[in-house]
DNA sequence: GAGGAGATGAAAACCCCTTCTCAAACCTGT
DNA sequence: ACAGGTTTGAGAAGGGGTTTTCATCTCCTC
């Protein structure tokens, strides 16, 4: 079965601490505030454990690795920070429909993500 | 200076043709039937040559490869296939504003990608 | 048409991110 | 506390896409 670790459990910490998708990097960051010697491998494993469970789930930006956020959020977007790196969740949706698709496109679902300056930044 | 190859020629009149966002391989793949022996090197070569002339834009969606497109089209966005995995162009912008962002948050730019079946696909 | 810089193609090398390996350390139920 | 399998950490290995290498070929100018 699975066991209750140090590691895992500051994991889960790291991201309802931070409140917004983190990569794995920043997941070992801010766990090793915790757990100094966690490693990336145990990172990496647990992210796929939690998604898997159903705790996390990956965040896909254009030309970004992918992020994980708590799952179970329902419909909403993210904001990319240009000057930091770091990525945000937007609440709700200014979608329209599904865009004004031409003729025989079938739209199953869609992502928006906006790009600028986060409140930290300059 | 910059030369006029076959390769080259091949490259551009792929993207002419297909009128749709395409991938190294794709390009690949298209070119090679003007110039069956063109390599997957010049590909890359000529796409960055390309994307510093302006005549291409790269096109980056949410866990995807980049994939290129004409420059200078203006606003629009893209439809993923989840089908047959083509990407294309659809034109105008259905997102209202940028979307209602909590305060502090300044936004630059945006990316709506739409997820589905595309019209060549069961 | 000849000369020479630029371009090509095949393969090797790179890069970044992710996964695997394996001995040592850690949980959990008894 | 003990025994057992599970988890960890460090480094090596893997994987996909992209870039470099270098000998050869091609396009342009004279």
């Amino acid at each position: 079965m699975e066991r209750s670790t140090r590691q895992r459990r500051a994991i889960r910490e790291a991201f309802l601490e931070a409140g917004r998708p983190l990569s794995p990097q920043e997941v070992l960051d801010l766990a090793r505030r915790r757990v100094p010697t966690l490693g990336l491998a145990t990172v990496y494993r647990n992210l796929k454990a939690l998604v898997e469970e159903g705790f996390l789930a990956p965040v896909h930006l254009p030309g970004e690795p992918p992020r994980y956020e708590p799952a179970g959020q329902g419909h909403h977007h993210h904001f990319y920070c240009r000057a930091c790196g770091r990525v945000f969740e937007l609440p709700g949706c200014a979608l329209e429909a599904e865009g004004l698709l031409p003729p025989g496109f079938r739209p199953e679902g869609h992502e928006v993500t906006v790009y600028g300056r986060c409140p930290d930044c300059p």
